[in-house]
DNA sequence: GGATAATCGAGACGGTACGTCTTGTCTTAAA
DNA sequence: TTTAAGACAAGACGTACCGTCTCGATTATCC
């Protein structure tokens, strides 16, 4: 969670955002510290039981909370893993964009990304991305959102890597399918076949997405 | 389904196979005809509601068959699912093994690929995969069988190509790696963007797979 | 309500009142509108949904007032409805004590009486009967105020009645049973059989008292 | 209980009951110790808890049972008091029809009446047409079901002690007004003001229908 | 005219129970 | 012996109120 000040702005509108400040807004405020007992509740359930053994009231239950406190916040337990996915993911797969050679800095981003996925927040997108397979409310959830930020995220920081590396601009279609390529063979390994990529594998891609940009 | 005889041999060994001839053994065989009924009543669900609308029940119902039935020869609705994969996906996704420019049998492949992804046997495998990503059993079960099956046949498939177009022999490793450089980003598109890939990124892949293994 | 200034004298106590003058005491006072929206609201939510259909949430949101509200000044719905009860049936229930014909003055009370349990303040008296049969605080509340204050009120009325039909005196425990013998059929069949009593019942308890008490 | 064949004619007709055979009807039967633990566990919540404190949850918890066994069975909690009631109250209420001394024989009926109401069952009795008070699908099946009845007993009953009290045929609508004499303030007292009546009271009214009854 | 102290609306919160749904096992009767 | 039908224990679902509490905005009273 990196603005705190934007955080859940559409989930807060209900009593005092939106509406031209005519409503006069009055009582408790939402308690931060439940927020996140219930988004690290639904985290340690999600890497102890899986998806299905997290339920509502299993996080309720674990964050020492009423069922109804958590249902008034967050529709179902997407909507919290979503949450959740919102807090942690957004650093842990930022490009630190430094001044190092661009082989070497696509290689740790992919690295990072590997790793990304075998830490618990990891286990979060896995699990959103599992589910999205068969629920399309999901599926699109995680589109909007999520996806597309780091889609954002990802394309500029290929794009300085490649206009680093080969000297001139890159066109836009160019960058999005060279970010397919260079993510294709990791995200392939974690989901399909479990457990991270070889070293080989990686190197490879970093490797190719390089040669393809200078060819093209 | 290609060799009845062999089909479900581990599943059926409960009540009836596999004890050495001890067991009696009388009594009308188990229907065809309701493990088809079952099959298709999975499938039709899958699609209709997504993986969390298939429920026993509903697939007995479906069916029009007792919930019993259904839970004397499977042992849950993955395992149903993963015996619809079965009979579905082996042919769907073969090597074809022609004579064509290497390039081309490579585009075609992966269209062939990217067009079982919409089908409806395709959703049984994103299904599986999704469900993969938090539940270690299907995980497991997955790759034990369909997936194992499936990398072999496609690292002989992809052998044949590149062997063809270089004109010397491919390491192991080496078709290894480029199996996942090849499939990666067809994946990638499928399991995280959702839909088929832009042709670009397949002719691209296929193009890029060939330059490598010349150059290795 | 007959005596505003001693309304509620006992619930009041809570916060202001008691206290021997030590605490000072200033701010706004209680709003009597709400009071009587409140008790409206109570009596109307019992008619239209029944007992179980009276919660203090429905009662405030339909008197357009807080939860906190109705508890700072009542403790529970029962409290209201004895409240409403208060309000209502004294004056429902007294005896008009005219010189008519003593038979006459006694069914013309029982008609009275049969009338107001068919009103919206008889069915309070009924709800709140109908609680106390299971709940035994209600039992209580309702014996020591409504019910005690209603007895003495029927004692008094009745041995009017009795002595100026007989021409001398009657006792204490007399007055007592046959008070239960006029009012024990008429509540019989208000409260085990629903609707109003046949007319004959009426007359013939009336006659029978007058007797009974002739020749005691 | 008295007829097993009989009990819960209505609620049974489900699966079996009631349509013309064509139903093939095969599965497990009901459990009959089910049934009753239910009841016991209803009957013993209401004496401890009174009917506020009988909850589904509850019942099936002391009982040992799921809570959807309950549900299969019974709608509501006052349909499973209903049915206690059912089962206790027969006998309970009986007119034994000796050849006692009208007199002795009335006074007897109404001390076992107002003993009635002291013991369990009499508990089930008052809570529901507590209850009834102000819910009306409880009325309903009160009157149709168990008051009905009773009610049809007890005219029997009295009109059987009052020929042979008079020597002579009693109209319907004579013991009917009757009846209600008799037992109105024994009800009253124990609905009302909560308690046994009086022995006078008891005493009184038994001698009072008595007499009218000569006199018509 | 401030400070003080109450009322009041709004609603967050921990709970309990609701009535429904699905799971996986078990039981019975018919085919 | 297999199958259909369904009873059963278990437990999660999402909803409704409970009674307590915490805010902030408004009055009134008294110094």
């Amino acid at each position: 969670m990196t603005i705190p000040a934007d955080r859940n702005a559409d989930r807060n509108a209900g009593p005092a955002g939106g509406r031209t400040a005519v409503v006069s807004r009055t009582g408790p405020k939402r308690s931060e510290s439940i927020r996140l007992a219930v988004l690290n509740a639904a985290d340690d359930l999600l890497v102890e039981r899986g998806f299905n053994g997290v339920t509502i009231e299993g996080i309720a239950a674990r964050a020492g909370v009423a069922k109804q406190t958590v249902y008034r916040w967050w529709k179902s337990k997407v909507d919290i893993l979503l949450d959740t996915l919102a807090d942690d993911a957004r650093e842990a797969l930022a490009w630190p964009g430094g001044d190092a050679v661009a082989e070497e800095e696509l290689k740790a981003q992919l690295r990072r990304i590997a790793g990304f996925f075998e830490e618990p927040s990891g286990q979060v997108l896995r699990a959103l991305l599992g589910h999205a397979q068969t629920d399309q409310a999901t599926a699109e959830a995680l589109r909007e959102g999520f996806l597309r930020e780091q889609r954002e995220r990802d394309l500029a920081g290929l794009r300085a890597v490649l206009e680093r590396h080969t000297g001139r601009p890159v066109t836009e279609p160019t960058v999005d399918t060279l970010l397919s390529v260079l993510l294709g063979p990791l995200y392939y390994q974690a989901l399909v076949h479990g457990g991270p990529p070889g070293p080989d594998l990686l190197d490879a891609t970093a490797r190719h997405v390089l040669d393809l940009a200078a060819h093209v």
